[in-house]
DNA sequence: AGTTTGTACAACCATTCGGTTGTACGTTAC
DNA sequence: GTAACGTACAACCGAATGGTTGTACAAACT
């Protein structure tokens, strides 16, 4: 999630198709790289579940998948409550995949 | 800023001190990595600007930096406005440090 | 049919990342 | 003073990341 956001092209990537889906190859052209690395992003971004594909003919559509986004937007609100003191101790909501915590021992 | 969140231990590091500063070493004794490790993300979460030290007798102690994160809160708020369509080729307000875009031709 | 277009994927490479250990140094406690 | 504590930082390591080129294949145009 956060990890599939830290990249500045993922990132540009995204804020492409909220605008309208597109195809991968549309998308490529924009950028100065191969179109196997935009293809690569495009991937870490289905992965993450930010973006899905549909195929279309030949081509593969490049969709934004609103609610992941909105996820994430989610754990930063819940930061914001934290910083307000609003939450005490009310359980590890954000832990997205997993928290290597140590056995909250002690 | 994303790159600094992507990092579970990082993201737990931040909840722990949006609920109130505490020293690198304590935060430390909470994960079952070394001590140096633990202070690397926290450097990382201060380059980003999204955590500041601050000298208490040999402790340092760590806050959080709540206008960052709410920095980021915004870039998703943006997500969520191209979603809906509202913003109409208004100029790329996301591009956080720089964005690697192809000289926008064509 | 043959060619072009759009995609997928493997192999490879350099760099970054997340972690370790070891050393050093100022501050507090005994 | 000396020991323990809290920190800083360098050196190192394996794995992940972001990029490349090359090959392969199906869909679409001629």
């Amino acid at each position: 999630m956060f990890q599939a956001l830290a990249d500045s092209t993922r990132r540009d990537i995204v804020t492409r198709v909220l605008q309208g889906e597109c195809s991968v190859s549309t998308l490529a052209a924009s950028y100065s790289m191969s179109f196997a690395a935009v293809q690569k992003h495009v991937a870490v971004l289905e992965r993450a579940e930010i973006v899905s594909k549909q195929r279309s003919g030949r081509e593969q559509l490049v969709r934004a998948n609103i609610a992941t986004v909105r996820e994430a937007a989610r754990v930063l609100d819940h930061f914001e409550e934290l910083w307000r003191g609003r939450i005490d101790r009310f359980g590890d909501l954000l832990n997205e995949p997993k928290s290597p915590r140590k056995g909250t021992k002690k």
